[in-house]
Formats: structure tokens, sequence, C-alpha cells
DNA sequence: CAGTATCCCCCACGATACTG
DNA sequence: CAGTATCGTGGGGGATACTG
């Protein structure tokens, strides 16, 4: 299923719905949490519980609903074990693989921008 | 000024740390509109009623946030030429220009992993 | 361990009207 | 031409409590 607006013929907006899927691909990875998420489980922390200990201030809400989101967007994987105690490890797709090092050229980016840099978490 | 958080000394937090640039940058760039704006500038629609001529569905209103957000960011400029009629012209600076090449890198990711576009708007 | 279930708030975004 | 001003809404996000 392939459905793109093809009624404007300009040049200025052909050029402007291709700037979409830009929007679109960056949809993907805003929210609060997912790009810590994804960059956390490449490190390893691969595990609800985990992920919960790692980063500051979420909620298990927000960490579910924000899971669930990159499972559905394709990012992540959910394997679950059928044991006692229940495992559930997460993994990245290819496509959140090829994601990495655009975010490291994001993070540079970020860096070279705000000299004065403000945690406030 | 430089505020960080230094309480925690685990790898994970430190690692998740540098993460949180990521997500702050990725923050100047998320929005409706944000980078649809800054690519047309590029393409030298550097004026309020060429941008909003050429977004489809973009408000008055929204158009001039946006904008005013990016300038307050540093990723654009501003010029007011005092004449009649009053003429306002936006430019990239330095940072937004950075800025391009890492939108072109994302949104060949996107291409790769949507395999089906849809174009609400 | 790995989540749901509720409730609530704020703000990004939209619609519409008006202006120096 | 290049904006303000005002009002309204949806959903992203948070706090807290409960569960197979």
């Amino acid at each position: 299923m392939t459905k793109v607006k093809e009624s404007s013929t300009n040049q200025a907006s052909r050029k402007f719905l291709a700037e979409c899927d830009l929007t679109h691909a960056v949809r993907l990875m805003s929210g609060r949490w997912k790009l810590p998420i994804l960059y956390l489980i490449s490190k390893g922390q691969n595990r609800f519980g985990m992920l919960k200990k790692v980063i500051p201030n979420i909620t298990e809400r927000m960490l579910t609903l924000s899971l669930r989101e990159l499972e559905d967007d394709g990012l992540i994987t959910r394997t679950v074990f059928a044991e006692i105690p229940p495992r559930v490890e997460y993994a990245l797709t290819e496509i959140a693989m090829d994601l990495l090092p655009i975010c490291d050229h994001i993070r540079h980016w970020g860096l070279k921008h705000k000299q004065s840099i403000i945690f406030t978490d």
C-alpha cells in the first residue's frame, strides 16, 4: 500500500513532499525516552527491569508505552521466555541499528551547537 | 555555565547522560514544522509569505512560532528590512547547515525503513 | 519480573479573527 | 507583507496503585 498525494506538480511542493518522510522518520525517534532506550538496549540493557533501573525518573508506564511503540515501529523485537519468573528480552532490529550511527552524528552536532549543556533531570 | 549531574558514578548512568544531549538535539528539530521549514529555507524559500504559500496546511500562527523557536535555538537568523511594504528574510545559520546532511541521512534511513509511505496531509 | 489500570496536567498544535 | 491575539483540543507525559 502506497498512498502518495500526487496532485501538486510544481517543484517546490514535490520537494516538500520529499521532506515529509524526514518528518516522519524524526517522529519515530521523538518522544522523551525513545532514543535513550534504543541506546541502552544497544549497550546490553535489554530487559525491562534493567532499563527501569538505569533510566532516571522513567515511570513503568512510560517504559512500557515506549517499548511498545518502538516494537510497533519495527525498531525493537520483544522475546518472551516462558519461565518462572517470567523473562522478556528486547533487541534492536537492523533498522534501529542503522539508526545508531545517525544518532551519533546528531549527538555530535548537538554538542557543537550547545556549548552550555544543562541536564535538568 | 555547565551544570551536569555528577552524582551517579556507574558506567551505565554516565553513558546514559551522554545520551541526553542526543535527546536534547533531537528536540531542537522535533515539532510538526521545524524540519520542513529549515529544508525550504535552504532551498531559497526564505520569506514568511513564501513559506506560507509552499507549506500545505500550516497556519500563520504555527509558522510564526516555529520561526521564532528556530531563531531562539540559533538555527536561523531573521533580518528585517526597513521598507514599505515590510520585508523580512530568514537564513540558515552554520549550525543549521551542519544539520542538513544529517537530515538527509535520516530521510534515507526513513525510506529504507518504511516501504509503505503514507502522506496523510 | 514485567508489566496494567486510573487519573490528571500541560503544551504543541489548530481555527479564527484582527493589525502595524 | 508579516505578523498578533484568543480560544480550544488531543495526546504525550507524569503520579500512584495494583497484578499474573
